[in-house]
DNA sequence: ATAGGGTTAG
């Protein structure tokens, strides 16, 4: 099958696609990689060969079938001779093949040297998987400082875990890294999103006697900010500042989103105050995630207000910061300003990408224009109509408004398109089949989900266990509650109704509050005091009082006091022997 | 002139 775009698009969401690319055009000749200088040639005869083998291999697709009759005089059992092939050969990747084709010949293993020049050249070129099966392949050990390069390679292809791995080993041998390879881990480990292990590293680093620099401070600013720990985040700003340093950009722009994102908007024009007066300026980008930050807060209007000020003075919001606003104007059912800014944008010339069509799609279907979505949809250039996010604001944008049929033609299309569906695809086809009474359908799609290997989530869940409640299947809803729990899908509440756990309780389905008031522990929610007190009552008249009180407990930490009501449903003497504290 | 950032459910 030809590859069609939907093809693409899959490979674009893998994370690596470097190696994708046309070997020819991308990697450089490993003998200009300033490393190793044995490569001087000595014999004028055999350089002669040596060329014309190389020029072989550049040029012939099928070189290995025919290249020991094409230089039959030539003996390749000679090591010099076949090192020097190697290093002559203009493409790395192509000299690994040769490397490959050479020892499954003739059992051909390489000196050091080469090998060496070949894993740094795949290093310099950061072609982290080739360098990692060639390791593999070759069981060579490259030098530290290779490794320390390697460690790097990896990181910046988003290989943390084998990073680390390398990592560790190369400690175990007595090696000390150097403060670079620190930071780079540091900072990989914060785009993954690792910040348990960014803290383990640094306790590592100054276990190991590491002098930190300006570098590390500033990831771990980060780092604070991504565990919503601002305070921290902002001390340690300010102690940086105090000594005389200045953090990166990076790490005022995160602090500044957690600000907004803590609704500390006060804090806000401090900080930039202090950006600014430390010669760091705020940019697009800064003032994007600001906007962002108060768009997921639901604070567009503030949002929109800094967008237009922005205008106003000077700055050109770019396709992200359209988008961004755009977004925001739509979840709030602005519609008339989402359209606004959209035909703005492209009289300025910004022509709109996937992102911003998808934006203002679900905005359409936000504010129930169906025919306006589906003009929308029918413009889309197919780069951007098949991809899975596409299709699942078209899925769900239908499904909401009792479109199933047209959402499930969609679904099926899918498949015939080679575009992968998510949970969220199943998700809301399900929601929109129970809402239309559809169970059979729904329960199928759940199967099919599974079956697929995909994570379900309470959302696909929840709205079949809503339906089948109301029916007063109450065996069934049971079968599928003991599948959350094999599966670890957490009672979210925004898609269990509450009522529903009361319900199922009080029929005797226990288990279900059980589960139900675990998740709110384990998450530090708080439930509904009524809710609450219902679900404490009917667990400590069936001997489950244990995991009542367990969230009681927690809630008293919190300052809520129980009120009577539940001193009487549960019985006065728990509290008196202590049981909750 | 560097990069990064934005889209889908509940």
């Amino acid at each position: 099958m030809a590859r069609t775009p939907s093809y693409f698009t899959k490979l674009l969401r893998r994370p690596s696609p470097k190696i994708i690319q046309n070997p020819n055009q991308q990697f450089r000749d490993i003998r200009n990689t300033g490393c190793g200088n044995d490569s001087q040639d000595k014999s004028q005869h055999s350089s002669e060969i040596v060329k014309e083998i190389c020029g072989t291999i550049r040029s012939k697709p099928r070189w290995e079938n025919t290249l020991l009759s094409d230089f039959s005089g030539v003996n390749f059992s000679d090591s010099t001779f076949l090192n020097q092939v190697l290093l002559h050969q203009n493409n790395v990747f192509l000299s690994i093949r040769l490397l490959y084709w050479l020892r499954s010949t003739f059992e051909y293993s390489p000196a050091q040297s080469t090998c060496s020049l070949i894993f740094n050249a795949l290093v310099q070129d950061n072609a982290a998987k080739a360098a990692k099966s060639f390791l593999q392949f070759t069981q060579f050990v490259p030098e530290p400082a290779a490794l320390e390069s390697y460690v790097r390679c990896l990181c910046e292809s988003r290989m943390i875990e084998d990073a680390l791995q390398v990592f560790d080993e190369m400690k175990k041998t007595g090696v000390c890294p150097s403060l670079e390879t620190w930071n780079c881990l540091l900072l990989s480990l914060i785009k993954e999103g690792y910040t348990d292990l960014v803290w383990e590293l640094y306790r590592d680093m100054i276990e190991s006697g590491v002098v930190t620099d300006l570098d590390t401070l500033s990831y771990l600013i980060q780092a604070f900010c991504l565990d919503k720990n601002i305070t921290e985040g902002y001390q340690l700003l300010r102690q940086v500042l105090n000594d005389g340093y200045v953090p990166h950009k990076s790490a005022f722009d995160k602090l500044l989103f957690e600000f907004i994102l803590d609704q500390k908007h006060d804090r806000v024009p401090a900080l930039l105050h202090i950006m600014i007066a430390k010669g760091i300026k705020p940019d697009l980008y800064t003032y994007q995630q600001i906007i962002h930050g108060l768009c997921l807060t639901r604070m567009q209007r503030e949002g929109l207000f800094i967008f237009n000020d922005l205008k106003n003075r000077g700055y050109a919001p770019d396709k992200i910061m359209y988008t961004t606003m755009i977004h925001g104007l739509c979840k709030m059912k602005w519609i008339k300003d989402a359209r606004k800014l959209w035909f703005e944008m492209i009289q300025k010339g910004i022509e709109p990408n996937q992102y911003t069509y998808n934006t203002l799609l679900y905005g359409y279907f936000r504010i129930g224009d169906i025919t306006k979505a589906q003009n929308l949809y029918k413009e889309m250039k197919t780069d951007y109509k098949e991809t899975l996010i596409a299709y699942n604001t078209m899925i769900n944008g239908l499904c909401s408004h009792g479109m199933t049929t047209e959402a499930f033609q969609l679904f099926k299309q899918m498949d015939s398109q080679n575009v992968c569906k998510d949970v969220i695809t199943y998700n809301s086809l399900i929601r929109g089949f129970c809402k239309e009474g559809k169970l059979t359908e729904s329960l199928t799609l759940l199967r099919e989900l599974v079956d697929r290997g995909l994570q379900p989530s309470c959302s696909s869940y929840g709205p079949i266990i809503g339906k089948l409640y109301e029916l007063g299947l109450i065996d069934e809803v049971k079968i599928l509650w003991n599948e959350m729990q094999d599966k670890n899908v957490e009672p979210v509440s925004v898609c269990i109704d509450e009522n529903i756990i009361i319900g199922l309780s009080k029929k005797g389905c226990i288990e279900t509050g059980v589960y139900w008031l675990a998740y709110m522990v384990k998450n530090r929610l708080v439930p509904k005091q009524r809710t609450f007190e219902k679900l404490v009552a009917i667990l400590s008249q069936r001997d489950k009082l244990d995991v009542g009180l367990s969230v009681f407990g927690h809630m008293f930490k919190i300052g809520y006091t129980p009120s009577s009501r539940l001193k009487d449903m549960i019985g006065a003497n728990s509290f008196d022997s202590g049981l909750i504290v």
